[in-house]
DNA sequence: CAGCATCCGCTTTGATACTG
DNA sequence: CAGTATCAAAGCGGATGCTG
């Protein structure tokens, strides 16, 4: 019966979508959803606000536009869709020619694997901007959202947004990004793989995965 | 990318059958999924068995037949549908009037829900078996696979198959064993709603739903 | 430009019939 | 039992057009 709610093609990166994004317009998550038929966008949105999984509200005063959220019922599916993801990270490390991936794609994954390895320092912000080929295609910079990681006493959090400034900003690709992030590559090997670093790449060893104490160095 | 692998339409329930039964027949499988059209089905395990999820293997020498058996991998779904069948839990309870509901889908639910109340206590066991219109149905026999519930010294077991025989046999439609079994009906309103008890009915105190202390009585 | 609706060609699905 | 073959209907991706 859940299948039957949330198992028709998109549905369920819709709630991804909203999830890493928070309220956001449909222009926004056509954007995140490379490949979507406005058409079925349109629908899935209206399914999914009947079944009571999102809700539409009108932007505060400034911005003219509706924003789509999710409800506390839609963000319960958050669980279900960060086992899909766990179930999905082999297929992920693999790596798929054709498959692109966005920036902000990365958000909850990260959110999964990052920890403070100082928790006794105070706060830190790294910022993550889509690298060349992310701004190359015409919509994609409305797609480069990029990623925010705080770390502070401990505790990590991990957002999408237009970063303004952080210790550290790293631009790039997203596959690139990510293997730098779970620590697969070192940074000498980004920076080859195209990443630019802007800051204190010193805060690499202070966000790391979980249960690694490698240095990235 | 995990999406692209099991989001297409029958392939996370083929997936929950085989959870639930292990290893099965084709014919099994197609009985415990009403309205696939068989060649879907076909098609699904060829995917299924291309990626790795399935494999398929003759049955020991008495029976002829090839059966589909789970992968590690594919077993590895089990967090995926277990999160989904929380998720979905409350449409469950809402009921929906077309829908129906075959009493083998119960184990994984069941699984989550049920604890042993007398962990001081020994083997029991309680077998369910599908009631008269799971029966009327032409196909109704081989979908009509039955609940076998054990509890001994505080572990409770939950799983599918034809009892052959129980300290006590539930004998009812699936919809009203449910509402039994997590307590939210007692003995006496399912017999009203044509539950048949065999048995020692004092046992439906023995399993109870987690963190629930009425006896059902 | 945001937010759709419409149309078109193609693929997938569901139902049924048939076969080794 | 374990599928394959066939066909109509529905769903999908892509392009385009429309409205505030």
């Amino acid at each position: 019966m859940a299948l039957d709610v949330v198992g028709d093609r998109w549905t369920l990166l819709i709630v991804r979508e909203l999830l890493i994004r928070g309220a956001c317009r449909y222009t926004d998550l056509r954007s995140g959803l490379p490949g979507i038929a406005t058409n079925l966008l349109a629908e899935r949105l209206r399914e999914l606000e009947q079944e009571g999984l999102i809700v539409r509200e009108e932007a505060p005063p400034p911005i003219a536009t509706t924003l789509v959220r999710l409800t506390a019922r839609g963000q319960a599916l958050e669980r279900v869709i960060l086992e899909l993801g766990r179930w999905g990270a082999p297929l992920l490390a693999e790596g798929t020619p054709g498959h692109q991936l966005l920036l902000h794609w990365l958000v909850l994954p990260l959110r999964l694997h990052l920890v403070d390895s100082r928790p006794d320092q105070g706060a830190c912000t790294i910022a993550i901007r889509a690298g060349a080929e992310g701004i190359a295609g015409g919509d994609g910079i409305a797609g480069a959202a990029g990623i925010l990681i705080t770390a502070n006493r401990g505790v990590v959090t991990v957002d999408s947004g237009r970063p303004e400034q952080a210790d550290l900003v790293l631009t790039g690709d997203a596959a690139t990004i990510l293997t730098l992030l779970v620590g697969r590559i070192s940074v000498a090997a980004a920076r080859v793989a195209g990443v630019d670093f802007k800051g204190r790449t010193d805060l690499l060893s202070r966000v790391v995965p979980r249960s690694d104490r490698s240095s990235r160095q």
